[in-house]
DNA sequence: GTCTATAACGCGATAGAC
DNA sequence: GTCTATCGCGTTATAGAC
């Protein structure tokens, strides 16, 4: 999507939206709240955008789309799994630290989506599947112990997908860190001696 | 709140609710939804509980109370860092495969809380930090490895909070196996050797 | 591109009959 | 305890002036 180049005023619009989504959920900001943070009236958005809907979907789909393009990078490389984890836990920590707002929406608001509902559902499912595959390759490669797949990738995305929450709080140089350090706790527990 | 004996009819409410909130989120569910799966008028509902407000109240306050009690009996038990870790560990299964919806709410619908919102952050941020002292005990007493004590943290509850997401699926059977198999997979890398 | 005015509808909640 | 009828307000979105 490099050539689409949005509107700024597009852009600011998606930017407050997203801080708004993040702060009180998707239904709990009307388009009059969205306006006001703008400093313009509810129906001037229009101009900019079809419906509120449309605003949710750029922001979840953005996201949704940085994450399946990064796991398909990753996946092709050859490299072991557990190279391939720690690169995961590296682009869930960087979209975290790049966009933790989106991150957010995703999690809480992807069942508000409509129109991209069956596609977000699919980019997700995709990526889960993908993740599942990376580790139970670590598993017959012996690089992982030969624990339940699903306990083990369960652990991991429930940790990566809560970044968004943590994150924010954390200063440049925590993140940075945070980068050396959560390769090192997750993975510790599962990799083979 | 052993004596507080609801009617039953408040129960049947409470429970369709939690089903209902969880599937689409309290804001988007409406009185009428909610009356709809009962199978009376909406007003109707008003003979039994005060608001709507109420009634995401209730749910989320008994999650977090039973959450708390939980901790609190655990934190001054005479055992070691570990055993409390593994505990809270049961603790959090226990609680996500005996209401999982309840758990749902707690995590993405607290934000709409009004009455209790403060108390209810109290009640979160009491356990919290009775989470984290726990585990700064067992790094003192060299139980477990010297990391950072908030990534530690940040790593089970993570997993402890999304149970709510995974249990739904699984068998009693595969429910008893994880009882085992998480403490195992969350302690692992971070016991010191 | 922003405004005012408004359409068309859904919301939580109440009053009062039965 | 459930119903019908309704209030008052908030919602997304559109029409048309400037």
């Amino acid at each position: 999507m490099a050539f689409m180049c949005k509107s700024n005023r597009k852009q600011e619009i998606l930017r407050h939206a997203a801080r708004l989504f993040k702060e009180k959920g998707y239904r709990a900001v009307s388009m009059r709240d969205l306006a006001d943070a703008l400093e313009i009236k509810a129906s001037s958005l229009y101009n900019h955008i079809q419906s509120k809907e449309e605003i949710l979907s750029s922001i979840i789909l953005e996201v949704a789309e940085e994450y399946a393009q990064g796991i398909n990078q990753i996946e092709k490389e050859t490299i072991s799994s557990i190279e391939k984890l720690k690169k995961l836990i590296t682009l869930h920590i960087q979209i975290a630290s790049k966009n933790s707002n989106g991150m957010a929406i995703v999690q809480k608001d992807w069942v508000h989506l409509e129109e991209n509902l069956v596609y977000y559902k699919q980019l997700r499912s995709d990526y889960e599947s993908k993740f599942h595959q990376i580790i139970e390759e670590g598993i017959t490669s012996k690089e992982l112990r030969n624990a339940h797949p699903e306990t083990i990738a369960f652990n991991l995305l429930s940790t990566l997908n809560a970044l968004y929450l943590w994150i924010p709080k954390k200063s440049n140089l925590d993140v940075a860190q945070l980068k050396v350090e959560l390769p090192v706790l997750l993975l510790s527990g599962i990799q083979a001696d």
